[in-house]
RNA sequence: GGCGCCGUGGCGGAGUGGUCACGCAGAGGUCUGCAAAACCUUGUACACCGGUUCGAAUCCGGUCGGUGCCUCCA
């Protein structure tokens, strides 16, 4: 398969570099609010490499993390529970967020099942993340200052590291009059915190670094060096993340895990998702234009259709979320379930047809190679499309049908392999109807239409009998 | 100011040199107990201006517009 890395800004074909396993690592949400629905774009990205990437014949191992600690959640667990210890204050925010980001994640069809999930205030990552510092302390990689310790960009590069390889930075690129606004100390402009200190009334852990007490938290990029590294190793392969973190998140990370390293790879691939724009403008809080899933859900579209939605365009470029199109996807969806329903129908389960087999093979075929061309999932929903369409003429061939609906399920997450039938009374009352039918009592007929539609099972009378549908 | 990305029919959105995306919506028709569906027909889309080429939405240059990063951010 083959994946654009913002390392080389080009699309290269992908291998995992130990065995058959590939390991990715995605900079999850910072838990201090409902996500939105571009942070859920880009972790439908994240999922769907992972789904690509197995398909792809690989194992996968997917962690990512939980920013659980920093300014935005201290200040709401300030606001929230004033009255508790900060570190419990926090704990009682984070975990709050956690479950409601869980339950947005699954009701999008992303698999938290098979993902690993990490918080920057776990222990073991805590002590991790003061062991990396400690080394990095003692390599000349990191100095303290008065409020914290600070990595040394001048120093890494002295070590002969490149910092810049996601973003190319140069004198010119950066602001000057803004650095002198800046209030930082530290010795250079990019020279960023690995560890803060504490402040009035905030969390914080026990830390010594070089014999002064440096009790206090961590600073953001740390947190997903030794998560990484924790959870797969280094280098591993595919690091995943909003374009948004490219610089400074992931050029800094890279900088901190590589330090001293004699490798001076943290991951072999960085691949970034674009921004989704409401209306085709940026979300911001003036436009009032943050949409969450609830707003979606709220307004009646099932959480699946905007993960159609992602899916129908290609994850570099910026995609424009507005309601009508949520509606063309919801459409979409629906037809499609229609067409997986379909499989339960013998009306519609012709026999076997080498037509049928064909253009399934084909389909099966466009999909994989779509989606192992830099997850062109646009392209390769458009077979699923196809074939949905061709099936009230060609009919389905239930037995072929089904594996393909694996397949698709397992790539895309649309839930289209698992439907169930009608039931035995449902089916009852399809037959009774069709007798009603047969002898032209088309009242009979009709009172059971209504009663299947009061289920939600909608009937279409059709050249090979009824059909019915989820409504 | 510096460094990028993008601009495709009503809406969304693939596509990088040569018949087609695709989806949703719309219009006309056929069929039909009704309903729904289905089927047929229907849009000569590629921001603008130049250039390269036998041929460009696709390559090059410029203009305009959108947007991202450079500061917390998916």
């Amino acid at each position: 398969m083959k994946l654009y890395n913002t390392l080389t800004r080009s699309v290269e074909p992908f291998q995992p570099l130990r065995n058959n396993t590939a390991h990715i690592y995605t900079c999850g949400p910072t838990v201090y609010n409902h996500a939105h629905i571009g942070n859920l774009s880009s972790f439908i990205f994240a999922d769907t490499l992972r789904r690509v990437v197995s398909g792809a014949g690989y194992d996968v191992v997917h962690a990512m993390n939980y920013t659980d600690v920093d300014d935005k959640t201290i200040r709401r667990s300030r606001e929230q529970f004033p009255d508790e210890d900060p570190r419990v204050a926090l704990h009682k925010l984070t975990n709050e967020y956690i479950a409601l980001f869980l339950d947005d994640m699954s009701a999008i069809g992303n698999d938290i099942n098979v993902m690993q999930f990490l918080r920057a205030t776990d222990t073991p990552i805590i002590e991790g993340m003061q062991q990396l510092i400690i080394t990095l302390y003692q390599q000349g990689f990191a100095y303290i200052a008065d409020d914290g310790v600070y990595f040394s960009i001048e120093a890494y590069r002295k070590s002969g590291k490149t910092y810049g390889q996601l973003l190319e930075l140069t004198a010119s690129n950066t602001s000057e009059a803004r650095i002198q606004n800046d209030e930082y100390d530290k010795d250079s402009v990019h020279d960023f915190a690995l560890w803060k200190k504490q402040k009035d009334n905030e969390p914080a852990w026990q830390f010594t670094l070089d014999g002064q007490d440096m009790t206090g938290r961590p600073g953001w990029h740390i947190e997903c060096s030794v998560m990484s590294r924790h959870a797969l190793g280094q280098p591993f392969d595919i690091h995943t993340g909003g374009i948004d973190l490219v610089f400074p998140h992931h050029e800094n990370e890279i900088a901190q895990s590589t330090a001293g390293e004699e490798n001076p790879l943290m991951a072999q691939f960085f691949t970034h998702s674009n921004h989704t724009l409401i209306d085709g403008k940026k979300m911001s809080k003036s436009l009032n234009n943050f949409y969450t899933l609830t707003d979606i859900m709220s307004k009646g579209f099932n959480p699946l259709a905007f993960r159609l939605k992602v899916l129908q365009s290609h994850y570099r470029n910026q995609v424009n979320f507005t309601w009508e199109s949520l509606e063309a996807a919801q459409n979409l969806l629906h037809n499609l379930h229609a067409w997986a329903d379909l499989k339960h129908q013998s009306s519609m389960a012709h026999q076997p047809s080498e037509t049928l087999d064909q253009s399934y093979k084909a389909a099966l075929k466009g999909m994989l190679d779509a989606v192992q061309d830099d997850l062109n999932t646009a392209e390769a929903i458009s077979y699923l499309a196809a074939l949905a369409n061709e099936a009230e003429e060609q009919g389905i061939d239930a037995a072929k049908l089904q594996p393909l609906l694996n397949v698709a399920d397992r790539l895309f997450g649309l839930q289209l392999a698992d439907r169930p039938d009608i039931t035995t009374a449902q089916k009852a009352l399809l037959a009774t109807r069709q007798n009603a039918r047969d002898t032209k009592d088309w009242a009979t007929s009709d009172k059971l239409r209504d009663e299947l539609t009061a289920q939600g099972i909608g009937v279409r009378d059709t050249a090979n009998g009824p059909v019915w549908y989820r409504q």
